[in-house]
DNA sequence: ATAACATTTAGGTAATCGTCTAAATGTACT
DNA sequence: AGTACATTTAGACGATTACCTAAATGTTAT
């Protein structure tokens, strides 16, 4: 994954608050659903797309399907941010 | 200046290139653009989407415009990432 | 005032994006 | 097997985007 689609990812402002309700912990896609008023195809749609940037992950159990944040692609955005002010990773 | 503007601005692989380019101090948009492929007229497009968002300022001296970087909207994007990973500011 | 140079603005076009509705898939329960 | 529920996929549509060429603006020098 690279940061082109990290970048696309972030740059809707739904995607960025999803983001944020996972920063609590897991949650199924119509949970996160019922926080927007946009249609479920619509979340789903962000939801792929913040998985192909590797923002979160996916974890299906039963009829549901959880999603969570992924610390790990925050980290490198961290990092190129960090890179440009100059600062040593 | 919003988050919207700022990843909406960084969500561009050019303009992420010209702010690493302004990484090492300021340029005027001539030589910017002599790093690209594409015309004046769009790189003077991409310099305003990133004056927008905050992410550089210009400065004309003379016949010239100088570009920076503002690190000010950088550290506020470091404090987003850092707060969505849970971090105290 | 005119010319030359640096940069931006205006107007147009093809591609991408976010949304929708409708249909498909995956899973659980009876 | 069949129904119900959770979620995704497909296809369409209007809005936005990045690029171009051509024209306009700002600045310096002649």
């Amino acid at each position: 994954m690279s940061f082109q689609t990290t970048f696309k990812a972030l740059s809707d402002p739904t995607r960025r608050e999803i983001l944020s309700l996972l920063k609590h912990g897991a949650m199924t896609a119509g949970e996160i659903g019922a926080k927007f008023e946009i249609t479920g195809a619509s979340i789903s749609h962000h939801l792929a797309v913040l998985r192909d940037s590797g923002l979160i992950t996916d974890d299906r159990r039963g009829k549901y399907i959880y999603y969570e944040l992924n610390m790990t692609v925050l980290d490198e955005l961290l990092g190129w941010a960090a890179d440009l002010k100059g600062e040593k990773l």
